[in-house]
DNA sequence: GAGTGGTCTAGACCACTTT
DNA sequence: AAGTGGTCTAGACCACTCC
């Protein structure tokens, strides 16, 4: 065997997840089910579904069974949204504007995306916390992956959910490289501040549970009230 | 059995870890022994094991052993300074100026930091990237358990190589608050920019591998050449 | 009561490192 | 050759959920 059992297992499970035969939410076979089809033992078995717990790819619950990740709003948002009160408190952004476009993608756009798409959908967005303008937000995504995502507007707060629940892909990681940087002329008139004024900009690549990178994403936040907040380990 | 014996195998070890039985670097017993000792199967201690290099605390080698993880000056120092080229590159800090004093521990310090000490150590460095300041730090400890440490100055860069090697202190994890802030005179000064100019300002609080929080660190980084990178998951 | 995952054991064989 | 961790199996009992 050039790779473990339960590798075998892994792949097998994340291969119907990312077909659409297992779907988010639902209920994988049991520790006996997937040893007898796969023709490992239980133990095996329950090591694959330990290891992809782990990965947040599947959720086992004691005397229920495992299920496939679902992302719920709360916690999809939440979990790629760093923006918190100061003392840790979560927000809720709401919507102010938003546009969606279908365009050429430029070179770096084409080279960092799955499968070098020739096009791709932008959303643009301003979201509001607190009532105060606060978010610029360009995700940028292959279009052949999103087919008609723009014909879905208005979107909801939560994209990661829409990915998910309509195209398929469950985002789980996501590299971020921020930098402090000064407000120029348009983000100063749609966040309310001086031009000049230190904004957190964030640029996100997306992965999903392929390991795809299937977004790429340009924050740029007000932190004069609030903090983006994250644990290193 | 209130609690799982793989639970118990873990405390064990992590006790030996802390009251320095256990060295960073050094061996652990093998599975057999360690199963012997806490009398419990091979298969059990093997997964306290394999819980405690999941959690970073023991590193595991086929055919040699396990082993107290020891943080090297590299792995230590770029695990908790994620500062990088904007082609992910790491980047090695230098020394420009460094203070150490000890004072009476604000009250905020005192509620936050292991033990609520009265009084704490303040580290300030100013370190330069590429050449450039770069970077002010502050870093705050708890006199008790720090003792002496304004005596060894000059510090090296890697503050937790210290910890780890004088004091016993491995620290595991910090959490972090990140705002885009506008440099003071001070800052504008030490940073060689213009007051005004956008920072990034990231407020940390490290714990060690007992979960206790051992220090405070308040850093400002110039990110023009530079950005913060980090993975969500 | 039936089915699920959680814990624990005992043993086997393999791959790797060291002596 | 001896010792280590890596994989895999088979079986046991428990705690929990659902019917």
């Amino acid at each position: 065997m050039g790779q473990p059992l339960y590798q075998k297992v892994i792949d097998t499970i994340v291969a119907r997840i990312g077909s659409g035969e297992l779907l988010p939410g639902g209920m994988l076979p049991s520790e006996m089910q997937l040893a007898a089809e796969i023709g490992v033992s239980q133990g095996t078995a329950r090591k694959a579904l330990m290891m992809l717990e782990q990965h947040g790819i599947v959720r086992r619950e004691q005397g229920r069974g495992s299920f496939v990740t679902a992302r719920t709003p709360e916690s999809s948002l939440f979990n790629f949204f760093r923006l918190r009160e100061n003392d840790g408190t979560i927000i809720r952004p709401e919507l102010i504007d938003e546009q969606i476009t279908q365009r050429d993608a430029t070179p770096i756009e084409r080279d960092t995306l799955f499968d070098k798409p020739e096009q791709v959908y932008e959303i643009r967005r301003i979201r509001s916390l607190k009532g105060v303008a606060s978010t610029i937000e360009s995700a940028v995504l292959p279009a052949p992956i999103f087919a008609g995502i723009d014909r879905r507007a208005p979107l909801p707060s939560a994209l990661y959910i829409l990915y998910q629940q309509n195209y398929g892909c469950i985002v789980l990681r996501a590299d971020e490289s921020i930098n402090a940087v000064a407000a120029d002329a348009d983000e100063a008139r749609a966040l309310n501040v001086e031009p000049g004024a230190p904004l957190l900009r964030v640029e996100r690549l997306a992965h999903d549970i392929l390991g795809r990178p299937i977004e790429r994403r340009r924050s740029v936040y007000r932190t004069d009230q609030l903090s983006y907040k994250v644990t290193l380990d």
